[in-house]
RNA sequence: GGGCGCUUAGCUCAGUUGGGAGAGCACCAGCUCGACAAGCUGGGGGUCACUGGUUCGAGCCCAGUAGCGCCCACCA
């Protein structure tokens, strides 16, 4: 009788105002109650057990992408899990001066300003550096503190303090002393962006069509000419030989005698090599040594010179002869093209596609050159990194990493670590004439002229793990807190910075840095794309946590986490939004029957309370598995059910109905909201807050422990009322029967009867004949209505079906010798039950497709 | 060239030892009943990439094929 509202436009008020959740509001509040609380700060004299984690420092440069708030959200859930728990809990916060990264960004926007570094000169210009870090470094920590992270604040640090500063040069000095770091004249990955060396980790390959030009070398007594192939035809300038197959029936000939360079005159030897494929190109190969990694060997093993025709500007040097140098390589190639084919000496061409090295950093073709730089040896720390991993000391999460990472120790290679940059921890040599000096400090005395190299951004990262507790001091922190617990990161960086993380903390600590590495998704833009900047497929995080709250953020990232890729999902930050609404409103209605914090149950507990009890034991207990295996989409999704499913749908509408008590919601709430509190921390933060009874912060509440011991008994009952009200409630739906309307049933079950308007047959055999539902355990009808015998029949005939295509389902199992020989014998007992069932069911039915036809 | 991973509902993804396929979103239908319309209730929707094998039984184990992705690698 809904009489169509009428009247003027004010009385047609919208949704009724409710008391809505605010993260924009609210959350900023506990940021600062927590700092307040000092809840992050880790305290080296108490007595409680220690749990550390070391951030992954994000750079200055940087403000907070995906990655980092994937990542430091899974490392706030297990630092607010263990804080809960008992641990002396310390988060060690801070930031990278990040090299390279921070150089370019700082030289940008000088170039804005017109200014080169080179102008400003280096002082001047890491002056700049710092005054740029000291404005840009503490945005990210504030980025940090808003996605809820409890870090240790008050313990930041940076990769270029003054103590660390102090641990990189003893950890310098320490390795030149024991030998493992040395200077050499040396092939090196050169990027001409940069003008700088880079790692052999800092290169990536890809696909590039070159064209391959045949070129004719005459052989120095005139009697005839070899062919060789490339693809890089300027640097036949610094050729010192022509290497062909020692088996190769068509050069053998040829092997020690000579050739005249084209273009050079240099007389240079051919060589027999093991390196040269036979079937490739021409079958002889060019020797660049000075230019190429292989030619490079080549070299080595037949002792031949090498001429540097490309120089650290990436133009061609004076060696590349007056009519070549200070071209650049490809103007260079042009014109010896040219200049041979004015000779007659080219044998073809042909497009050729292969793979090519560029630099990760500065996105240049990488110019493999021979250059004086600084490396570590790194064989001797590797193996005490390799045990570690082979005997389980370290243990990547998923295990398969620890296969890749062990794949790549074992054929480590000595690391350069010397960068020609500004930026940075630079080297600890002094030179002075032909003298060297290494050391912490200046070497006495007149004359010295220090290194003007910076050392990799890595090697200082790599001591993060000690050097932020204060290493090379023995401080309280560094003997209450190292080892860590755990590393969480991406698995981009198992190489440039987790393996040398274990090899410095072996070699300086004698201890691993941490016992597990936990490796996460990285998340791509929902189209599957890389998220970047450049290509407009970023999401920025912070402006998820301003449309939907960090918890928010938080959830969603959590539930798509995987051990794999995973392609960012809105709906996954809804579902989050979703959760915090809901336990929001579920708190306003257990505040609004009376429920409590810390509540001792009063009477009895009903059997709805024994459920409620059961369930949050079963997810405590769930969760701390996963847990303690680093498995946090499950986490979240047991989460999000307990308190959808379980306690909102479940058991709130039972304490509704008055078959619950208010003392048992007040209990499984707190624990429930212990349970989310390191997932969703603001929301559950301010739910407790207004949870009559609580004091303190949840943030500092124990960790979650079930309000009852589990109950199987009252969750198979509760199986049995769910099962029941599912029935009625389809079987409604379906009929289009209002929830309002009362219907009648053969002995629902009490709860049954409260949660779907369901009450007992009065006179059961007068159900029997206008019997509308059926479930396992009870018969519904509805009173006053008579049956369609039509229709009624015909929706029997359905039931029919489907009754007698389970019987012959489970018939056909039973009649197989195999299966109930060798299956378990209770799932042949389930089978057997079910058989049986099914078949009852289909007489019952039957008979009462027979009573009404 | 070597290695690893992925392929499950329209979309994004779960699926722990092999024992009747799940979630969120989307879609359809019905609901304002005092926690929640940022909501509730119900529903439809899948040849688990393909082929073969092992097994009483395979999304799951094995072999192979195809497509996609990632990592490592010194063939001009």
């Amino acid at each position: 009788m809904s009489a169509p509202r009428s009247g003027p436009p004010a009385a047609e008020a919208g949704p009724r105002q409710v008391d809505r959740f605010d993260p924009a509001t609210v959350e900023p509040r506990w940021i600062e109650a927590w700092q307040n609380a000092g809840v992050g700060h880790a305290d080296p004299d108490s007595d409680l057990p220690p749990y550390s984690i070391a951030i992954p420092p994000p750079n200055v440069t940087g403000a907070l992408h995906m990655g980092h708030a994937l990542n430091n959200t899974i490392q706030d859930v297990l630092v607010r899990s263990h804080r809960m728990a008992g641990y002396e809990t310390l988060w060690i916060c801070g930031t990278d001066h990040a090299g390279i990264a921070t150089q370019a960004v700082v030289e940008k926007a000088l170039a804005a300003e017109g200014i080169s570094r080179q102008e400003l000169g280096r002082e001047a210009f890491v002056r700049r550096v710092w005054e740029w870090k000291e404005e840009y470094g503490g945005r990210i920590i504030g980025q940090l503190k808003r996605l809820g992270c409890t870090l240790d604040y008050g313990r930041e640090r940076f990769t270029m303090d003054e103590g660390y500063v102090r641990a990189v040069l003893e950890v310098f000095v320490s390795l030149h002393e024991k030998g493992y770091i040395y200077r050499d004249r040396y092939l090196v990955n050169w990027d001409p962006g940069l003008r700088s060396a880079i790692s052999d980790l800092e290169v990536e390959d890809r696909e590039v069509t070159d064209t391959l030009v045949r070129i004719a070398y005459p052989l120095t007594d005139g009697s005839g000419e070899l062919v060789v192939a490339t693809v890089r035809p300027e640097t036949m300038l610094g050729d010192t030989a022509v290497a062909v197959g020692p088996g190769d029936d068509r050069y053998r000939h040829l092997i020690g005698r000579t050739v005249t360079l084209p273009l050079v005159g240099r007389e240079i030897p051919v060589i027999a090599d093991e390196h040269v494929d036979p079937q490739f190109g021409t079958g002889a190969l060019k020797v660049t040594p000075a230019h190429d990694p292989n030619d490079f060997e080549i070299a080595r093993r037949h002792d031949l010179p090498r001429v540097g025709v490309i120089g650290e500007d990436g133009r061609m040097t004076a060696d590349a002869g007056e009519r070549y140098a200070g071209l650049t390589p490809a103007e260079a190639a042009e014109r010896v093209v040219e200049d041979l084919g004015a000779q007659g000496l080219l044998r073809g061409s042909e497009p050729y596609t292969h793979t090519v090295p560029f630099s990760h950093r500065s996105g240049a073709r990488v110019e493999p050159l021979v250059s004086l730089q600084w490396f570590c040896d790194m064989t001797r720390l590797a193996a005490p990194a390799i045990a570690a991993v082979e005997e389980g000391r370290v243990r990547f999460t998923p295990a398969k990493w620890g296969d890749v990472y062990l794949d790549w120790m074992r054929e480590i290679r000595p690391w350069c670590i010397s960068r020609q940059l500004w930026w940075g921890h630079q080297i600890p040599v002094w030179y002075r004439g032909e003298e060297s000096y290494v050391g912490r400090e200046a070497p006495e005395g007149e004359g010295w002229e220090r290194d003007p190299d910076v050392l990799d951004t890595w090697f200082s990262s790599a001591l993060w793990p000690f050097a932020t507790l204060g290493w090379p001091e023995r401080t309280p922190e560094l003997e209450r807190f190292y080892p860590t617990r755990v590393l969480s990161t991406a698995r981009d960086i198992i190489f440039l910075w987790v393996a040398r993380m274990v090899m410095m903390g072996y070699e300086f600590m004698g201890q691993e840095p941490f016992a597990d590495v936990a490796i996460h998704s990285v998340v791509q833009a929902p189209d599957g794309r890389r998220m970047s900047k450049s290509l407009g497929t970023g999401i920025d995080p912070m402006d998820e946590i301003e449309r939907h709250g960090a918890d928010a953020l938080r959830f969603g990232l959590l539930m798509m986490s995987s051990t794999q890729d995973v392609r960012f999902s809105q709906d996954r930050i809804d579902q989050g939004r979703q959760l915090v609404t809901k336990l929001w409103n579920a708190v306003r209605l257990v505040i609004e029957r009376g429920g409590r914090a810390r509540a001792e149950p009063a009477g009895a507990a009903t059997l709805a309370d024994r459920w409620i009890a059961s369930r949050v034991a079963d997810a405590i207990e769930r969760s701390g598995a996963h847990l303690a295996r680093y498995e946090l989409a499950p986490l979240a999704d047991l989460t999000y059910h307990a308190v959808f499913d379980d306690y909102c749908d479940w058991y709130l509408e039972l304490l509704k109905a008055g078959e619950a008590t208010p003392e048992m919601a007040g209990a499984a709430l707190e624990q429930l909201l212990a349970l989310a509190h390191p997932l969703m921390p603001f929301v559950t933060e301010e739910c407790w807050s207004r949870l009559p009874g609580a004091g303190g912060l949840l943030a500092e509440h124990p960790p979650p422990t079930a309000p009852g011991p589990r109950d199987e008994a009252a969750e198979a009952e509760l199986a049995r009322v769910q099962e029941e009200v599912n029935a009625l409630r389809g079987w409604r739906a379906q009929r289009g029967i209002s929830p309002r309307r009362r219907i009648v049933a053969e002995d629902p079950h009490p709860l049954t009867g409260a949660l779907a308007n369901v009450a007992p047959a009065g006179d059961a055999s007068g159900l029997e004949s206008r019997v509308l539902l059926r479930t396992r355990s009870m018969s519904v009808g509805l009173e006053g209505e008579e049956v369609d015998a039509g229709g009624e029949i015909e929706r029997l005939r359905g039931e029919l079906a489907t009754a007698e295509g389970e019987l012959a389902r489970a018939e056909r199992k039973l009649a197989d010798e195999g299966f109930v020989e060798r299956a378990p014998a209770h799932l042949v007992d389930a089978e057997r039950e079910k058989a049986a069932r099914y078949a009852a069911e289909r007489e019952t039915l039957a008979a009462r497709i027979a009573a009404l036809g």
